[in-house]
RNA sequence: GGGAGUUUAGCUCAGCCGGUUCAGAGCACUUGCCUUACAAGCAAGGGGUCACUGGUUCGAAUCCAGUAACUCCCACCA
């Protein structure tokens, strides 16, 4: 059969992924197994695959294909995330596009629009999952809107309330004047600014004349004045608030400022007249110490405010345009305001001067250009105290395991310092709050809600309430707002076996607590922890053991991939480049835990080399005749079973195996401690270096030669484990060649039973073994030989076709382990090995280990290069002597350190006088 | 302002409890090879004062203290 010296992932990928599907590979059922459960983090629902995610799914799918096939039941649940801001913002500006505004359609109208754009745009993302190969129940797909998620999430804000951990309320929060939204205070991202500080004058009422100016100036008061009068000078970022001053504060020990307590000032521009109040909470350093009092637009004038019973003036509109409230500037934009405002104070006189500042401007997670604008404002609030209080134990005893473990710390700090969660946001896409307005007489009333699941519900429980048996259900209003995204996403881990609606069903007690979560430390609080709140509160269990923390994605330079720096390659392209298997490669090669990623996607070629260079293995071991040995006049007729091994190939075979189970160790461990760059890399040196540039060559036939039937299947045995190792990393090649391995030598019956039903991602993984060190260590030695004759090919310009002689020195009562012999001769080209007692005359020695090797040459000898190489080695040795010998001399190492260590300096020092004496005795050897 | 992390070869990183010829891996690089599995390859080879300073110790990349640079998180100083 022909096949192609170039792997082809595109054909090959598809095809399995179709099998796997088909077959209903991915899919699980409880059962009697041990479950594996690993909950996707939902992406966006209309979001396009991005190299995070790929990172993200790689892991994923790595650990689920790995617990498969440790026999455990693995389940990988997929589902989209509704993304309210996010998914809302896009439908509004789709909308917008066909000159259709959000508020000119009704709730209904406009949800219509959204669902249809959600089915137009949506899963897209899980396609593309495909792609890549992950392994994830679809039956199971879940959306974080559907019909289960949806009532769950009623029913925990019904539960929620009812226990009084839900409450309404005003409140300043953030808000997005672009979304028109409120904002939970972890949807505010802080960025620094370069901006100005301006410094206006507030001039003081009804002061004509300041007699005592002197005496105040020795106090220590700063006393400013003009030709209009006297003035307070008070520094703001923000002059466009001006227009909601309800007061002036000092701090009362500000000696600066004393002049000014109990006064009124001026507020520029507007000419209100408001009071000097004093508060401890002004820092008298900043600034001129006078603060003007917003409290409609801050959240400390806001405290300020209630603490000195101000009023409190909304001068902006939702949309952070200038209100009615506000004297001037009505309808401009807030910034545009600035600029205006600093204008006509300017011109009036009124600006003092206007410095250069920085200082930290809170912007909208979701719309990143917006600056968020504090607001008074009605919203719903669950209490924070008490979901910390559950949250914090699990992770700090370990019952959660963080990795990297220093996000424990994050975590605490975020915990222990929490604050209430505003989960009302001004939009309609979204689980809508199962809250119900009855009318009410009197109007200052906000208490005039029920909360239920259902409206039949909650007309029962307002005619309860108000004791108005009347109440129709015309009278009920439900409130208009959505829930913020993760008051869903943190019941994910229930929700998806329907624990919240069903609890004790046969799913959540089996697939719940899930193992493993792979996530991004950017949403530990959002999601994260919120999850393990909602699992301590509703199952009393976590909903996971371990959270793996990916790095960010970034490019080779160290920036975030950014869709405007165009530094962000499509996943899909790159697929398509270096097929699934390879893009995968190159993740997790780059992927440490915790660590950033500086992805270069060069590095993807090196995972789509490995699967070219997997796939000429097979060429290779399919291009193998097969000698069953029964013609082999050598067999005796005691050996019941026709046996033609040579025996470097079994010693070839048995070392592999002892290779192959040191290696597994090492993998095995990786794994338990999510070492996954780790892990892989140890695979891909055991299949390249071991298996392919030594087993292969150890073992292979000379051209057109039969391989003898053993060896012949240990190699195939071998290549087949090596497959079930590789194949959670990489999982398309390897089942194609798992594939072409279990069907060798079989009929073509045989062969299209096993391609039609069998696969080796439910094969059971192989797990170390015991090994010999010895056979490894004593391969090591001929591998060191080996490679000690090439490099004297390579540095003399010997042909490699040239046959050599190798003389190896076994004086001394050293044991040879001469069983690599034969190794040794195939792959150094040497015709044979001679074990002697002394050095050998006319020949190029090296060394290995302390063991001489001679290798007699028939050209002539450029000895004074050899004298050279010896030299530098002697030299070398003597050094690495003498620190040993340091080392042993003092006495306190000799009585402090473990005889252990003792002994091995010792060792060193015995081998290192041995090799100075070998050295020097082929320097003589030179001269003569 | 508080906290955390990082700093080891040209690049990306590993080095667990201080001691194995300990200074490593992969990639990149250099040299020689189209040797009938693979040039997406084979063979051989050269790269490092372990950020800096001090301390503990018989012994430090590893432990401690300080310094510097970078990164991240948190925080209401207008």
């Amino acid at each position: 059969m022909e096949i192609a010296s170039k792997y082809d992932p595109r054909a090959v990928e598809e095809k399995w992924y179709n099998f796997w599907l088909e077959k209903k590979l991915f899919h699980s059922e409880p059962d009697h197994r041990v479950p594996y459960t690993i909950v996707i983090p939902p992406p966006n629902v209309t979001g396009v695959l991005h190299m995070g995610h790929m990172l993200n799914n790689t892991i994923q799918d790595v650990l689920v294909r790995r617990a498969r096939m440790m026999g455990k039941n693995a389940c990988w649940v997929p589902g989209t995330d509704h993304a309210s801001i996010a998914t809302e913002s896009k439908v509004v500006k789709s909308l917008a596009e066909q000159g259709i505004k959000k508020h000119d359609l009704t709730r209904d109208q406009f949800l219509e629009h959204a669902w249809e754009w959600t089915h137009k745009h949506g899963g897209i993302i899980l396609q593309q999952l495909r792609k890549l190969g992950a392994s994830c129940d679809w039956d199971r797909t879940a959306f974080t809107m559907d019909e289960t998620r949806s009532e769950s999430v009623t029913k925990v804000f019904v539960d929620l309330y009812n226990k009084g951990l839900i409450y309404r309320g005003l409140r300043m929060i953030n808000w997005d004047p672009k979304a028109l939204t409120a904002l939970s205070t972890e949807e505010v991202e802080y960025k620094e600014e370069r901006s100005k500080l301006f410094y206006l004058k507030y001039y003081v009422v009804g002061l004509e004349k300041l007699e005592n100016a002197a005496e105040l100036e020795e106090a220590g008061n700063i006393i400013h004045h003009d030709e209009k009068g006297y003035y307070a000078v008070v520094a703001t970022t923000r002059p466009e608030t001006i227009m909601g001053d309800t007061a002036m504060c000092v701090n009362p020990k500000d000696p600066k400022n004393q002049w000014l307590r109990g006064r009124k000032v001026i507020v520029p521009l507007v000419g209100r007249e408001v009071n000097v109040i004093e508060d401890r909470y002004v820092d008298i350093e900043f600034g001129t110490g006078c603060l003007k009092v917003t409290p409609a637009h801050d959240v400390n004038d806001y405290n300020l405010g209630k603490t000195h019973n101000l009023e409190t003036i909304d001068i902006f509109n939702a949309d952070a345009t200038i209100s009615d409230q506000s004297p001037l500037y009505v309808g401009m934009d807030r910034f545009a305001c600035r600029k205006q405002i600093a204008k006509d104070l300017e011109a009036a006189g009124l600006m003092e001067k206007v410095e250069d500042y920085t200082n930290n401007v809170g912007y909208s997670q979701r719309n990143p250009d917006t600056a968020v604008e504090p607001r008074l404002s009605l919203q719903w609030f669950l209490k924070m105290k008490h979901f910390a209080d559950i949250a914090l134990p699990p992770v700090m005893n370990d019952e959660i395991k963080f990795y990297p473990e220093k996000y424990k710390n994050t975590y605490r700090q975020w915990l222990e310092n929490i604050q209430d969660w505003c989960i009302s946001r001004q939009l309609w896409w979204g689980h809508r709050i199962p809250a119900y307005y009855y009318p009410s007489s009197n109007p200052d009333d906000t208490e005039n809600f029920v909360v239920a699941e259902t409206a039949e519900q909650a007309l029962e429980l307002a005619r309860q309430k108000t004791g108005n048996a009347n109440l129709q259900p015309s009278d009920l209003r439900q409130d208009e707002d959505a829930l913020d995204t993760w008051f869903s996403s943190w019941l994910w881990p229930i929700s998806l076996f329907d624990g919240i609606n069903n609890p004790g069903n046969k799913e959540i007690e089996y697939y719940y607590p899930t193992v493993d979560l792979i996530t991004a430390p950017d949403i530990i609080f959002f999601w994260v922890a919120r999850m393990i709140m909602a699992g301590e509160e509703y199952l009393h269990k976590v909903p996971f053991r371990n959270v793996y923390f990916t790095g960010v994605v970034r490019d080779k330079l160290g920036r975030k991939m950014s869709k405007s720096l165009g530094n962000s390659p499509d996943p899909i392209k790159l697929m398509e480049q270096y097929g699934a298997d390879g893009v995968r490669m190159g993740m997790l090669l780059t992927a440490p835990a915790g660590n950033d990623i500086l992805f270069d996607e060069k590095i993807c070629e090196q995972g789509r080399n490995f699967s070219n260079k997997l796939w000429n293995a097979l060429r290779l071991i399919m291009g193998w005749q097969v000698d069953d040995g029964t013609k082999n006049g050598e067999n005796n007729e005691k050996t019941a079973i026709a046996n033609n091994q040579p025996t470097t190939n079994e010693v070839a075979v048995q070392w592999m195996e002892q290779r192959m189970a040191q290696v597994l160790e090492g993998i095995e461990k990786d794994f338990e401690q999510y070492r996954l760059s780790e892990a892989l890399m140890a695979s891909y040196k055991l299949a390249w270096d071991d298996f392919c540039s030594w087993y292969l060559e150890m073992v292979k036939p000379p051209f057109g030669q039969p391989i003898d039937r053993e060896t012949y299947d240990a190699t195939i045995s071998i290549f087949n484990r090596l497959m079930l190792i590789l194949h959670p990393f990489m999982p398309f090649v390897t089942e194609e060649i798992w594939h072409a391995l279990q069907t060798m030598g079989k009929d073509d019956e045989k062969a299209a039973f096993i391609n039609a039903n069998y696969s080796i991602m439910n094969q059971h993984a192989p797990t170390s073994v015991f090994y010999d060190e010895r056979m490894l260590d004593g391969c090591d030695t001929a591998r060191e030989m080996i490679a000690g004759v090439r490099n004297l090919r390579n540095s003399r310009g010997l042909s490699p076709k040239e046959q050599l002689e190798l003389f190896v020195v076994c004086g001394d009562g050293k044991q040879a382990d001469k069983r690599f012999d034969g190794i040794v001769c195939k792959l150094g080209n040497v015709s044979k090995i001679e074990y002697v007692d002394s050095k050998v005359d006319g020949a190029i020695s090296f060394m290995v280990g302390t063991t001489e090797c001679f290798v007699p040459m028939k050209q002539n000898i450029d000895l004074e290069a050899e004298r050279k190489k010896l030299e530098d080695d002697l030299h070398y040795t003597e050094g690495f002597l003498a620190s040993v010998m340091k080392k042993l001399n003092n006495e306190k190492f000799v009585n402090g350190a473990p005889e252990k260590v003792v002994a091995v300096e010792r060792k060193k020092k015995a081998d290192a006088e041995q090799k100075i004496a070998a050295i020097k005795s082929q320097l003589e050897n030179l001269k003569q």
